[in-house]
DNA sequence: CGGTCTCATGAAACCGGTTTCAACCGTAAC
DNA sequence: GTTACGGTTGAAACCGGTTTCATGAGACCG
């Protein structure tokens, strides 16, 4: 491997300029008489002399890139996330550095290594501390997405509360009685607010939710396990509403391998809107959010020269009735 | 934000050593007496100095960190993917820095770009051009995940041949006629080693195989657009072969949702063996890949100090058989 | 024709660390 | 008592760019 860079110093050394005169040449800051300018991008050309991310980033102080950090990276969700965060990162040239967190013990340690590798850092809920935020909310930009502004940082997130009107359609319009919430509050905000939201749903309409959620995780598989504590009971729910769509796919997945009917049997629900839940059988009621532009505003709060943190932005959600809660439509 | 940050220099001032006195006791490389180790100290402690990362990797010449560049990152796969590669590269105190390519244009700009933020690069095969790849290898230690070495880069893949046993098991065991195959070949290397190992089944069984294969992408919802194609016809086939896990639940999820049963009316397997394989109803015949051990791998052979490049890498996988190719077991 | 203004250019300082080199200390050996 | 040696320490060079500042040449003006 070519480990013997060009350096700058010897293209202005073999052009027969000052170094001064590359860079200007490179950046193309500053006019550089054509002449000049013609001689130095020969010697770059023919020596493939390419600028140093190293030196650049000492002398301008910057990296020219954002990190991203979340939990995991099972699905949709984040995939979405980042596309939605890299598109908007693109506009201002800079990249994208993306760190996910395996709930592994040292994340902490690893995302402040991350700050200083990058000029601002988009961090989703529940994946370091506060007080890991706030020692990076020390040195560069942070925004938070899907979890609360703090004093050094702005934050973005979707408006969980139409999980309450998802709650009440079940109940209400379609009257089923026993409710179960599949998803661990505390885990993340967005799950937290989303059981809150379900409860008050209970509440408002006085009916009794059930006293606990089934506690697992938000891949597919959780909702696998998740089926395996409520479908086999003898005092099976009548309708689940799932903390996102894939635990609801799982969930909804393991119900038909067991003969059971959505909705007649059971109705499922989700969270996320993402493109499976169209596509299943029955088709998922669920809540859309619109996670790319999540994590495009999150980007833009980056690198906009706001002073400022800019509090709290909520993105609204949109709730969309299909076949899995007992709605017409499509079966 | 605390912009202004504490330099080496000033901490030597304020502790009254040389500049190269706190580098010492800051990287313990060089005995320091105890007296003015301890008094280095007391400032960094105080005035929480941080050795920056630019200086650092400047005079280092490198980054203390690895690139990992891959096509998309919906499922387990990449979840799984990640998780191997960053286990090993914390073994050597490195960083990782992920790319995740969403098919956009300018990839292989930015690959470029993430390969002087890099000391090694490892690239998921079906991601970049290779040229691109070529131009990385001239500057960076280079290895292609799941797809062929060249000259300047070591590979690592796994067997995808047993796509030809597990094809073979459904022909002759089972006794199945119409077999179809989901995914798309020439999209990724895998999938092109599985197709293949699909005809090459037929072949050897003397059969007919399909004329062409279902062409879609890898996530679940290309296993319920693969199903809509699929299962209507007149002339559904007995057995799907799917290119992987994610498309094959995304197909059952579908068949199910169409009342089919699954072995009886209809087959399916996948490839990866991903958790919900196994608690799928029924559950999932699959072939099992050792993913973690993949990027694991392709970590090692980034950071050791090995010379020559070792050329193709070929880690075994394991044919699972369950339920739902129709062998008895779970069903 | 002299003076000022503009513009291209190079010398040098700087970004924030690491490392070589030489000087200096005290101690052990002869 | 002098010399050799081992171990600390600071000065300075270096990593690879960017940028300020001063200089000198040429253009323009009166």
């Amino acid at each position: 491997m070519g480990n013997s860079r060009v350096t700058l110093r010897r293209v202005a050394e073999m052009a027969g300029v000052s170094p001064a005169t590359v860079s200007r040449v490179s950046r193309g800051t500053v006019p550089v008489s054509p002449e000049l300018r013609e001689r130095v991008l020969r010697v770059i050309e023919e020596h493939g002399y390419k600028p140093s991310h190293f030196g650049r980033a000492l002398a301008e102080r910057r990296h020219g890139a954002l990190g991203l950090v979340f939990p995991g990276l099972s699905g949709p969700y984040f995939s979405e996330l980042i596309q939605g965060f890299e598109a908007e990162a693109l506009e201002t040239g800079d990249s994208v550095l993306v760190l996910a967190s395996h709930s592994r013990a040292d994340t902490d340690a690893t995302v402040l290594d991350l700050a200083d590798r990058v000029d601002g850092m988009a961090i989703h809920g529940g994946t370091v501390s506060a007080d890991t935020i706030a020692a990076v909310a020390a040195q560069i930009r942070v925004v938070v997405m899907a979890s609360e502004a703090g004093p050094a940082h702005a934050s973005v997130s979707v408006a969980n509360d139409n999980m309450k009107a998802l709650t009440r359609h079940l109940l209400v319009d379609h009257g089923y009685r026993r409710l179960a919430f599949v998803g661990t509050p505390d885990g993340s905000p967005d799950v937290t607010a989303r059981w809150q939201a379900f409860l008050a749903a209970h509440k408002s309409t006085r009916r009794k939710p059930p006293a606990e959620p089934i506690r697992v995780g938000l891949q597919q598989s959780d909702g696998a396990i998740a089926a395996e504590r409520l479908l086999d009971a003898t005092d099976r729910p009548d309708a689940v509403v799932c903390a996102n769509d894939e635990t609801a796919l799982g969930l909804l997945l393991s119900a038909l391998g067991r003969g059971l009917r959505v909705p007649q049997d059971i109705a499922i629900t989700g969270f996320d809107d993402m493109p499976m839940a169209a596509l299943a059988r029955p088709a998922l009621t669920t809540v859309r959010q619109p996670i790319r532009e999540l994590a495009a505003t999150a980007a833009r709060l980056l690198v906009d020269p706001l002073e400022e943190p800019a509090g709290d932005i909520i993105l609204p959600t949109e709730l969309v009735l299909r076949g899995s809660c007992g709605c017409g439509g499509a079966t």
